[in-house]
DNA sequence: GCGTTCATGTAAAACGTTACATGATTTG
DNA sequence: CAAATCATGTAACGTTTTACATGAACGC
């Protein structure tokens, strides 16, 4: 369900096709927020546009269709928003075997949370420099799906990991690594 | 794919029955990494022990089984950590809200970003009440699943997400809120 | 003994991925 | 004119959720 609401809100910033949308899936919401292929967001356009949230607001060439959000829409989405819904839902491979890492044996789980840090630092990299020429005009990238926004979830979200990651091999280190691997 | 690998790391720490798991994934895990439920969990774990990756160490009251990990389990899931696997497939509900809320009109992005802000000071103060308690002892509750170090992730995590909300509300207040509805 | 928690399951439906498919336009 | 990219789709398969189901043990 909540695909549409993340295409809705894509919609109501610009309007765009589904090959664009698929692109700022892959490039900027799908990497923190929320994931989705082509094969799923096609039906799905064509889903909302039956029931009148968006609507084909142009047609290019090679049946580029681009949609533009309507007030049926915006209003939807904005009661989506709205609505508390306190249940998460969360799946994310990255910080998952962040996680199962520390259930290793101490020398592995050294080994594979130094990996990790290093991953995350080439990352950080970056996301640093997509930000900087964000930042240095490009307007047109700044726009597209969240851009910036997300851009900046992504350095904070990233920087935020590699802390903890460091965190982690520190208390590994001292001596507390798997209270139940002795006890077993 | 994922599940079996979060079933083997918690398995990995101390044995456990589907039920205990099943909190697992609701306290700790499940709320940062990967998220299941016992309908998903219990035929998995009949799975995993049919190809002898884990085994019934101890059955108790009312059918209760504990499963603890085998070698083969543990082999299994090193291998899975160690082998690079660069593609994600994040999916965040909250943070997609948050992300959309930037879509709407200023004044309504502007309240519900101060009231997700809320939201997240009042995780946080449970969060660190839990850290509080693990970090006094406690000894029970620190070896549930992955007890101290998830809890030291979910308080770096929304720390992070606060600051995010008040650097995006900022943004918001600072006259650029969505250039493309004047464009319009 | 009654309500709650413990403990495990099945089946249908919804959601998401992978593999397959097609053709138009642009770039070099 | 060949390769890359743009642009959209369908079908089979796998994963996850929702709804339904059952019964044992514990606390009051």
């Amino acid at each position: 369900m909540s695909l549409r609401y993340a295409l809705l809100g894509m919609l109501c910033q610009e309007p765009a096709s589904g090959y664009d949308l698929t692109k700022y899936f892959e490039k900027n919401i799908g990497r923190y927020a929320w994931h989705a292929k082509h094969t799923q967001i096609y039906p799905e356009l064509n889903r909302l546009a039956d029931e009148g949230l968006i609507r084909v607001a142009e047609k290019g060439a090679r049946g580029r269709r681009t949609y533009g959000i309507t007030a049926a829409g915006r209003a939807e989405l904005r009661a989506w928003l709205v609505h508390p819904s306190s249940k998460f839902g969360v799946r994310n491979e990255y910080i998952l075997r962040l996680f199962l890492v520390s259930a290793l044996e101490g020398d592995d789980a050294r080994e594979l949370l130094r990996i990790q840090i290093e991953r995350s630092v080439r990352e950080l990299e970056q996301l640093r420099a997509i930000v900087e020429e964000i930042d240095r005009g490009a307007p047109k990238a700044a726009r597209l799906g969240f851009g910036r926004v997300a851009a900046e979830y992504g350095l904070r979200h990233y920087q935020t990991m590699q802390d903890w990651a460091k965190w982690a091999l520190g208390r590994i280190h001292d001596g507390e690594p798997r209270a139940h691997a002795k006890a077993r």
